[in-house]
DNA sequence: AGCACGCCGACT
DNA sequence: GTCGGCGTGCTC
């Protein structure tokens, strides 16, 4: 009966738009159904109804809805009040959010067909250059799409070409909009029923014609295949037969087998029970008894548990509790985390009821896994970030484990919302409970816990009653003559290599940098290549003999000589995993190295594939970016080196030593598994800094009371909220007034908790010049309130003001 | 985000 | 003189 909805659009328009409900999908129409809108002009797109109602807009005229795309919603009302949070929380539109929160096929927007006009004929005469190639183009295949016509024409803009061709009746503009998610079907095989009877089957067999002997080996293959595993695929029986096509033809034909095509699943479900083959150490007996009692209490828990101290057996436990109340469980972990590994000893133990949703899949895939999750015949999901949005209609837990990852955090396209504060928020929303997991919280986890605001529970001992790693340290002050000429791979180091890989053990070695050489210099004028784009220096990669920008990609051939002094005389200066996997090569040639980072695993199974070559132990020395950190269990690893811990250490930003603890204490993790200690040898030049010290003794709460200090001395999170504004744009000029526009309005009631304007560290991206407010607002909600209105408020001033306007600003609420 | 409208430089 | 650049304004 309602006669208005009002409409997300997956756009970063700040608003719902509303439509009319065209008298036909009366009743049909609901929150959460996907619509097809026109939208400015001619532009179609498959819009959210966000809400239904009666009234009528005073100021324009609404567009009706053209088409409901979905009989019933694709997501509950709990989703869309948290897609509105979202937007709200983090300053984005709610089609932004919608953007990250769909898999890619539930996103359609309209393309603009061509279509050929057969009453024109063929008689191009008329046309010039350009039209006469479209024309020919859309006689030949009666109609194009616009990127076609692009590709034909080889101009940039092809829309006068298309308006004359339109003017001259030559073709019509059609705006097309594709469901784009296919369904899978698959051809399936069974026999005819009137040999369902055996007598009737006996009697087929027993008068068959000898001249077909093909035919008889397929059936007999069928019959074989039918018998074990009830239904038969083509496919299936076509290879187990080693028959071809033909000879199933003809035994269809004589209507003796038949064919039909069926729906199925791309998605494999295993159908078995939960299975529970391990008991849990009385430690991890007693830290579940203590989680369960503190859930029991509070909505969050933090299970803040040493590394291999079998958090993920005790996750098992308390997922299968769940299970048996009928609730779903969303296992968060970060994307590259979920590795074939770990998704593996999860479906040995949920099998049927797991389901796992990431960027590798196909959006088919993902739109399938998206459905089975809001029938509810997914109750256990395990994924990155974006699975936080998926539909759950009765979740009960959400489990983020290495909560402390920074990639839960969403960066670069709005919204920036955190995986793991968003889980929170939403659990609180569905009654649902959150436990996090990490070996090195986050301070702001830690706090909260600390304070009693969350629930705490410590997993002090390793499984299998492994020594924590042994750590010592190299100084580097001590290697090499002077600052530049210090060694990659210092003389202790190498050392315990070779000791290891006589020893038949393997070996990490990880350091924060990829490529070969961070920058060069020139020797003789000190001139250091900087990227045409970015405020950055250029890192050189030796494979591809190119120097590349790590902010904008960018890749320039390597100079012969200095553009600025003409001398050849490059130095290289510090190191990435690159030249490490040289410099291996070179001192250890008979070791298999093996590199992973960021270059190294591009392709859709790379990553997988390099974790296998080393847990077959066919790479003797891993070496890595951040990546060798993430939750990889490698049994046989008795040795980590982090190469260059001043590195970690050199960051300016408030979270350097939380990140430099992490990073290294995670690492070290790696070292040591089933009966031996590992060793972790760490090369620094600051042997004295206080955070390595806290990382020799793997000692996280006197590193928390240390840095919590001087978070609160400098009002840092956990103590203070930050919302940091980015304006950038092409002039520095326009960018900088931009900012103290906004801080202008901003001092008179929040001066005190305001900084900046300032440029940036890297002040110049792609072109664009850079200008940052910071907000280190009290953690008061009045204030932060306060200060979200008048941000707000302004922001929507500044988009108005034609000064301004063309200055692009980012707001990132609780950046990293 | 698109996409159209509108006002200033290098080509016929 | 026109084609085409991108500044700016709007989309139910």
């Amino acid at each position: 009966m309602k006669r208005y909805a009002e409409v997300i659009i997956p756009l970063a328009v700040p608003k719902t738009f509303t439509y009319s409900v065209p008298a036909t999908l009366d009743g049909q129409l609901l929150p959460g159904c996907r619509v097809e809108v026109e939208f400015g002009g001619s532009k179609r797109y498959a819009g959210v109804v966000a809400a239904l109602t009666d009234e009528r807009p005073s100021s324009f005229e609404p567009k009706p809805i053209l088409n409901l795309l979905d009989i019933e919603p694709i997501l509950h009302t709990t989703q869309l009040e948290l897609w509105k949070w979202v937007s709200e929380y983090y300053f984005c539109s709610q089609g932004e959010v919608m953007t990250a929160a769909l898999p890619a096929h539930f996103k359609l927007s309209s393309e603009t067909i061509l279509l050929f006009n057969e009453e024109y004929g063929d008689d191009f005469t008329h046309l010039d250059g350009d039209e006469y190639l479209v024309a020919e183009g859309l006689l030949l295949r009666q109609e194009l799409r616009l990127d076609e016509v692009q590709d034909i024409l080889d101009i940039s803009n092809v829309y006068p070409v298309v308006k004359r061709l339109i003017e001259k009746k030559v073709c019509m503009a059609w705006e097309s909009l594709k469901e784009r998610y296919v369904p899978k079907k698959d051809t399936y095989i069974r026999l005819q029923d009137m040999y369902a009877d055996a007598s009737a089957l006996e009697g087929l067999l027993n008068g068959w014609d000898v001249r077909a002997p093909k035919q008889m080996e397929l059936l007999l293959a069928y019959l074989h295949l039918a018998r074990s595993a009830g239904e038969v695929r083509q496919a299936d029986l076509l290879k187990k037969s080693g028959c071809s096509q033909p000879a199933l033809k003809s035994l269809i034909d004589k209507g003796v087998l038949v064919s039909e095509k069926r729906l199925v699943d791309r998605i494999r479900s295993m159908p078995r029970e939960v299975l529970i083959d391990f008991t849990l150490s009385a430690a991890q007996a007693q830290a579940l008894d203590s989680v369960r009692a503190a859930l029991r209490e509070k909505s969050v828990c933090l299970l803040f548990g040493v590394t291999s101290s079998g958090k993920t057996q005790l996750y098992i436990h308390l997922m299968q509790e769940y299970l048996q109340q009928d609730r779903q469980v969303l296992f968060l972990l970060p994307e590259i985390a979920l590795t074939a590994q770990v998704i593996r000893r999860l479906q040995h133990h949920f099998g049927g009821y797991i389901s796992v949703y990431h960027s590798k899949f196909s959006a088919n895939e993902r739109v399938e896994i998206w459905n089975r999750v809001r029938s509810g015949e997914t109750k256990i999901l395990l994924g990155a970030r974006s699975a936080l949005f998926l539909p759950f209609s009765a979740l009960g837990l959400i489990i983020v484990d290495e909560e402390h990852d920074n990639s839960y955090k969403q960066q670069d396209p709005a919204p920036r919302y955190h995986a793991r504060d968003t889980a929170i928020y939403y659990a609180s929303r569905v009654g649902a409970k959150v436990l996090l997991g990490s070996a090195t919280p986050s301070l702001e986890s830690y706090q909260n816990a600390v304070t009693g605001k969350y629930g705490l529970v410590k997993l002090c001992e390793r499984f299998g009653g492994i020594d924590m790693p042994l750590l010592s340290l190299v100084d580097m002050n001590q290697q090499g003559a002077s600052k530049h000429a210090r060694p990659i791979l210092s003389d202790p180091l190498l050392a315990a290599i070779r000791k290891v890989l006589d020893a038949k053990q393997q070996v990490i070695l990880f350091q924060n940098r990829r490529g070969y050489s961070p920058y060069m210099v020139c020797g003789l004028c000190q001139h250091i290549p900087h990227c045409d784009q970015c405020d950055v220096t250029l890192t050189y990669h030796k494979l591809l003999h190119r120097l590349q920008c790590h902010y904008c990609g960018s890749s320039y051939p390597r100079p012969l000589t200095c553009p600025a002094c003409g001398s050849s005389k490059w130095q290289e200066r510090n190191f990435g995993t690159e030249r490490i996997e040289e410099e291996l090569r070179l001192q250890l040639p008979d070791a298999q190295v093996g590199r992973m980072d960021f270059d190294s695993i591009k392709g859709k199974h790379a990553h997988d594939a390099i974790i296998q070559l080393f847990e077959q132990r066919q790479i003797d020395i891993l070496v890595g970016t951040q990546m060798v950190v993430k939750g990889l269990d490698f049994a046989h690893v008795s040795l980590v080196g982090i190469l260059d811990a001043d590195g970690l250490l050199g960051f300016a930003d408030f979270r350097v030593n939380e990140r430099a603890f992490q990073l290294m204490e995670q690492v070290s993790g790696r070292a040591g598994r089933k009966g031996s200690q590992g060793t972790v040898i760490v090369q620094t030049a600051q042997p004295s800094h206080p955070v390595i010290g806290y990382v020799l003794e793997h000692d996280y709460e006197r590193f928390f009371t240390f840095e919590a200090e001087a978070r609160r001395r400098f009002r840092y999170p956990p103590f203070a909220r930050i919302i940091r504004l980015t304006f950038r744009h092409k002039y520095q000029d326009r960018a900088d007034a931009c900012a103290a526009r906004m801080a202008s309005q901003l001092s008179p009631e929040l001066g005190s908790y305001l900084l900046g304007p300032a440029e940036p560290i890297v002040n110049r991206v792609k072109q664009m010049y850079r200008s940052e407010l910071v907000l280190k607002l009290p953690k008061h909600a009045g204030v932060v309130n306060r200060a979200r209105v008048l941000i707000q408020k302004e922001l929507a001033v500044l988009g108005n003001d034609k000064q301004y306007r063309s200055v692009l600003i980012d707001v990132d609420v609780d950046p990293l």
